[in-house]
DNA sequence: GCCGATTTGTCCGTATGTATC
DNA sequence: CGATACATACGGACAAATCGG
């Protein structure tokens, strides 16, 4: 693993900020100190800093100090943001998880599934469905469509564990961009059979079409939540008008 | 207004890939050609390139060619939040809306309040509530609170207007920083009074902190989505960049 | 499988512009 | 108004990953 210096820069500005060492609303210092006390290029800051803008802890503008705006946050909700799979969320919430495969196939995409998930009619797939379980509660009804031809052998011993896992280490498949869109949907039958629905009758769903390097889409996943943990967090720092 | 040359540059490409130029899943021109038809440096078209990394259009990888991946949104979905406002995305779908101001208050934050919205105990704040119509159909439920310190006189007028147009031009205040987080909830007395629901006893629930230049939060917003139009979509990569 | 060419990734060093205090 | 601090751009060097022969 060679050094990359602004990512080291970023972890050890974004640890200090976490340790409270640059409070909240505090003041940061400037690019030129950084850059003299990590003996480097102000631009080799900026592309620390820039990370630290993105992840939502620093606020920059022009003429004046750079601000912290992060925050530490109890969280008992469960946060999904970036790429980040089931199990690397369950883990960075520290939360007891496990995953039992219900359905496990391989499939031929029909024009129904073809409209839903972009993949061609016809296209040979795995059918993978997962329900996960947050400190013994399902939670996630998680149903992933896996272009065969692309991911190779898959079974249900890899479904159980981390199929990511797998696909990044074994097949050294690069996932870059995931498209994903988010949206609320009445329960399903099939919802209320896994997951525990109390008195919701609606489902958060996440749905998401992940490309590789290639830029072929391997996968179309969907992710149903119960709404009651399901969280979606992001930090937008853009001056657009978005709101009008 | 200035020229910045690497913003030119994103907007061309941008226009391009959106203009059919640069088809989805097609080979983009490398750095250097690039930066010859632009008569610039390869960072400065980095620069540009790390603006459309970051829309989702293009996908970048070291010793490969960089490859396109945007597609045009050809569904009559009602997109929120990633980039386009209520008004923009009612525009492109070409839809009639309209506002209701339904409340518009002064009110102190009392626990309850705090707890949620991170005001202090006490604090002073407008509280506007307005609903807000698509073809004549009431669909969101915005819920905006705003510190009274920080915003000075506000009207009802204002609230049915824009109230972010008001801030941004006659109080020149800057938005800077918002953090959102989307949830679903159970519908409450106040949205059903509001918002047709239908057969759902939920609504989609994105709620946000806007922070101004001073790092002041000064504003708690809420909106309420009917779950039959919400729709968040998104665009994620592994590694996210803003300049460099 | 090796090797060289290509392409993106990182970083240095400098200069100038622009917003804020 | 000057000083400060962030923003943009130029120009170059080398590293790391990939691809084609």
């Amino acid at each position: 693993m060679p050094k990359i210096k602004f990512d080291t820069i970023y972890k050890d500005l974004k640890n200090k900020i976490e340790a409270g060492e640059y409070p909240f609303n505090s003041i940061f210092p400037t690019e030129h100190e950084l850059a003299a006390i990590y003996s480097c290029m102000r631009s080799t800051i900026r592309r620390a800093l820039a990370e630290l803008i993105q992840c939502g802890y620093i606020q920059v503008r022009q003429g004046q100090r750079t601000r912290v705006i992060y925050e530490p946050v109890a969280r008992n909700t469960f946060l999904i943001g970036g790429i980040e799979s089931f199990t690397e969320a369950a883990t960075r919430n520290k939360f007891k998880h496990c995953t039992r495969v219900v359905r496990f196939d391989k499939i031929i995409a029909d024009t129904e599934i073809a409209e839903k998930t972009d993949f061609p009619i016809g296209t040979k797939l795995y059918d993978v469905r997962r329900v996960r379980y947050l400190n013994g509660k399902p939670l996630i009804l998680d149903k992933n469509l896996f272009l065969i031809s692309a991911v190779g052998d898959l079974n249900e011993e890899i479904a159980k564990r981390s199929i990511y896992e797998y696909l990044e280490n074994e097949l050294k498949m690069k996932i870059v961009t995931s498209k994903r869109r988010m949206t609320v949907e009445l329960a399903t039958t099939e919802d209320k059979a896994w997951l525990e629905l109390d008195d919701y009758n609606c489902l958060a769903v996440l749905s998401g079409r992940v490309f590789n390097s290639d830029g072929i889409q391997f996968e179309y996943t969907e992710s149903r939540h119960c709404p009651d943990y399901f969280c979606f967090e992001d930090t937008a720092t853009r001056n657009k008008k978005r709101f009008l």
